[in-house]
DNA sequence: CCGGTGATGTTC
DNA sequence: AACATCACCGGG
């Protein structure tokens, strides 16, 4: 299998907010040990730097430093105590933007996922319950856990080498809805959250 | 709806 | 050394 992965020239030829349109419908790939997963890019929320709901918002810092690095950088936080979510740095180094990868559809390695998602549910204690497919990445905590994904693996990392990388759009035409963006207390005006609208997404 | 959960940033 | 704040998830 060849992958033809996004390289620097996408990441540094969009702004924050087209680049958080421009990855809908690429394909996430986590090439890792256990096994090769992936899943279409279905919903982004775009993060600027004079946006108060960003991370870089007014700072830097050990945990925001990542988002100032070259767009094409993996920036991987922590919260709630329990989950990670996924960013993908975007405008040049030294401005700290980035789009967050909001939900997929499952594509490749459904089984592995699964695998994943069971073992962090027993160590959460969850009770097991019957797991949908397409529920396997329908958030961004749960992408990252079905991923493989971790702060310790990825963070500042880069899309542009590396196990973790993007390819480009595999399905086209489809219509975008733009959003609010969801579970902020400030920002929450800001048309930033991008999605594939359903119909595309049946084939 | 609502609470678990712990890293991170801010203030003292 | 507290304290407040979360770009979430699952159960009810």
């Amino acid at each position: 299998m060849i992958y033809n992965r996004l390289t620097s020239l996408f990441y540094e030829s969009h702004d924050t907010k087209s680049m958080a349109k421009a990855l809908l419908g690429c394909e996430l790939v986590h090439d890792s040990p256990d096994g090769l997963t992936s899943g279409i890019i279905i919903e982004t929320e775009a993060y600027l730097q004079d946006d108060p709901a960003c991370h870089a918002y007014n700072r830097y810092t050990p945990r925001t430093q990542p988002m100032y690095g070259d767009p094409g950088t993996i920036y991987v936080y922590h919260i709630y105590g329990m989950y990670q979510c996924l960013n993908v740095v975007s405008n040049r180094a030294g401005i700290g933007e980035a789009v967050l990868i909001r939900a997929l559809k499952p594509i490749r390695g459904l089984e592995l996922m699964h695998a994943r998602r069971e073992r962090a549910h027993s160590r959460a204690n969850v009770s097991r319950k019957k797991m949908r497919t397409e529920d396997l990445c329908s958030g961004p905590g749960k992408l990252v856990q079905s991923m493989g994904i971790s702060k310790a693996l990825h963070n500042n990392g880069t899309f542009t080498e590396g196990d973790l990388f993007i390819i480009p759009a595999q399905i086209s035409g489809f219509e975008i809805d733009v959003t609010t963006r969801i579970g902020l207390r400030v920002g929450t005006e800001l048309p930033y959250r991008y999605i594939i609208r359903e119909d595309a997404l049946k084939m």
